[in-house]
DNA sequence: ACAAAACATACCCAATAGGGTATAATATTA
DNA sequence: TAATATTATACCCTATTGGGTATGTTTTGT
């Protein structure tokens, strides 16, 4: 799967955003901006939202990877 | 977009399970199987992917429902 | 209509997310 | 290399999640 901090660090890459601009655009903090790119899993839903809204993105159910495909 | 609560309310009941046998599966609480379809926003991520996994999905960034498409 | 199952709402409370902030480590650039 | 920007780690603290449970409401089946 794409994990979900790799997208947030390159899409604020591509944006050319620190942390902190990211935290702030996205009106969160900056501890959970880094725990986002840190992949810690036990974030609220509701501000890892806040963020991806900025990206055109949104959390949602995705069929999950197969590692293996016959 | 497709709603996490509807997405879940529609996987259990086609696996026909209770809010109860979900939630024990699962290994979350009742209380928050019931909060999650009801489509409260700020619920922990690590939760709501111990739900999706018995579905084969988990929750991922998606692009955002374009409302109007000219 | 009646009974039983399923679901919704409300409460208490321990565990923790996340804000703020300070400091350390790392990366970037001149 | 030195100076600077950026990111990582650690701490305190308040607000909230989510478990458990009790009760009320709705739905389902006979």
């Amino acid at each position: 799967m794409t994990s979900l901090r790799s997208f947030v660090k390159r899409k604020r890459r591509e944006l050319g955003l620190t942390q902190i601009e990211l935290a702030d655009r996205a009106g969160v903090g900056l501890r959970f901006v880094r725990e986002l790119e840190q992949g810690k899993s036990s974030l609220r839903l509701d501000k890892v939202n806040q963020v991806l809204v900025l990206f055109g993105h949104c959390m949602g159910p995705v069929p999950l990877k197969r590692h293996d495909l016959s």
